[in-house]
DNA sequence: GATCACATGTAAGAAGTTACATGATTCT
DNA sequence: AGAATCATGTAACTTCTTACATGTGATC
């Protein structure tokens, strides 16, 4: 039995989108079709059962807008707000480092619009220390192991490595960046 | 409707895994939970269903071991080497450089052992190639929108960017290996 | 008048998640 | 004897995929 209103990766990225700006199911397809969000679906099998979800939760709330075409504008409501930073700021986990990123950069994409001032930076010094606690297990597997992989198993391994490793000094340099900024400010 | 027999990520992981050698369900769910390849679920509810639609589909053979304990052991049958086989050395296409880079490398990592000789370096250069048609358009999209982004949201797609040149590069790195390795035999 | 873009939806099916369940064997 | 590990499985539920369906308004 799967836990109740759990909602998947995609369910976040449309509250985020919605609290950005109001916008309607059709808004939310293109936006992912025409922007580097388009690792997202913008099928709308995809997308309206998933609005309508977060409505039933009411974490949404579609207003039918005034136009020449039927359409439905959704907001956010203080819940889904809620929700959504609830989620945004939970702990940097092992395991979504190890099985999923795409959700962690996620949070981190929408952490300056709807966290409170520092979230960002707490999230990135967890970040880095997960990163660079969970990068030497990769390693060590390749030290003790290549001998005994074959050549191409061998380089998609050090490729896994050196992606987290560019993952590793990301963090790194968009701490200082957050550093500078609050010298500034 | 979706196609039928279209096997999963997780699916043609596990045929990989059972060509390299024939492994148990059990087998199978600790290489997962022990080595890089943890990015898969080790949990038995996908496993053993996945495991069974294989043998369903004529893809694998369930041996009974003897042995102490009850215990099924996989292998490959003919059809279940052609399907990886296709599978592997499909074309490199732009949908699975934005949405599935972890299908690609999970194709590569098995290219040495599976595929004939040529394949991989084939497929490095396909892959480059759409790594280098689509950075560009990220960057593209970043020239034009740096100044309406929120400071995280630039980051993130600085991240992301940063995340296919380092895949780029190790292309090129992988094509050198094997280039030399040519030379050698 | 036809075609394209706008706009939303549903149906069928696949595959994953968490949780529960069962029993054998080995280790301490 | 009790705990840990070996070993496989199912049930309930969620969400995604592909494909089909429908209608309006704008453009050529």
């Amino acid at each position: 039995m799967v836990k109740p209103n759990r909602n998947s990766t995609l369910a976040f990225a449309l509250l985020g989108l919605i609290w950005q700006e109001p916008r309607s199911g059709y808004d939310l397809r293109k936006f992912f079709s025409s922007t580097p969000m388009i690792s997202f679906s913008d099928s709308p099998g995809a997308i309206y059962p998933a609005l309508h979800r977060l409505e039933q939760r009411g974490l949404v709330r579609g207003l039918v807008a005034e136009g020449l075409r039927r359409r439905r504008i959704f907001e956010l409501t203080a819940r889904g707000r809620a929700e959504f930073r609830r989620w945004q700021t939970q702990p940097v986990v092992r395991s979504d480092v190890v099985r999923n990123l795409d959700a962690l950069m996620l949070r981190f994409a929408f952490m300056d619009q709807f966290a409170e001032k520092g979230a960002a930076l707490r999230f990135l010094k967890a970040f880095h220390k997960e990163l660079a606690a969970y990068i030497p297990s990769l390693r060590k597997y390749l030290k003790s192991n290549r001998e005994y992989m074959p050549e191409s198993g061998r380089l998609a391994l050090e490729n896994g490595i050196r992606a987290y490793e560019t993952q590793l000094r990301w963090t790194k340099d968009a701490m200082a960046t957050y550093g500078q900024t609050k010298g500034e400010g």
